[in-house]
DNA sequence: ATTAATTTGTCTATTTTTGACAAACGTATT
DNA sequence: AATACGTTTGTCAAAAATAGACAAATTAAT
């Protein structure tokens, strides 16, 4: 899963940028946006709102995918994958109520 | 949240076992299982079949408290922490199925 | 007060991640 | 086929994060 990338990359190319315009905005090289965009690494906090911005992409939806994407990479490939997030998610709700 | 050392804890504490008869099976000192048993650290895959068959607990859940601990451990004070973990819990159901 | 158990702090070694750069790849155009 | 353009991949050094040993401090019990 790489719901974020897959999201700048499309709405990249709905605008007909190349890697290069954008990569420029976001001060890196083709090479690290083009890894970005395909989920082999993963954008900086700080980019995300700019990116929202220069789509105009909810900022908090956005950044939302960003978190999952890593959670997803965290937990994928594990047996107990579902279970983890289950209680991680229960005692979030918990938290958040006291 | 730190349930799962919580639960090692609560389990020695149990037995009566101090740090050290447990660090000691673990082979690492005292100081860092108790870092471990209070969430500062985390114990590495390989400890947690050892301690299951110790305590006699069920590995699989064992290691998805582990998991989800560090799940937690990445969301936790973010804002979109919880629609993030409903995002990657769907996509994992997603994969699953196909 | 002494001893025992646990916790905290510090410091080094190891691992992991980052990102720049160059090279390779694919595709279209001439 | 050769060139040009966009993208992807690989490599590598620097930077950041983590691990874990050890010592010292704290807490608790006798």
């Amino acid at each position: 899963m790489n719901k974020f990338g897959d999201l700048i990359r499309s709405k990249r190319e709905e605008q007909e940028m190349l890697l290069r315009h954008l990569s420029a905005q976001l001060d890196m090289d083709t090479a690290m946006l083009s890894k970005i965009e395909r989920g082999e690494k993963t954008v900086k906090r700080e980019h995300i709102e700019t990116l929202a911005k220069l789509f105009k992409l909810d900022c908090n939806y956005l950044f939302s995918l960003w978190l999952a994407d890593q959670v997803f990479q965290l937990v994928e490939n594990e047996k107990q994958a579902l279970q983890a997030l289950k209680i991680a998610e229960k005692e979030l709700k918990i938290n958040n109520e006291t």
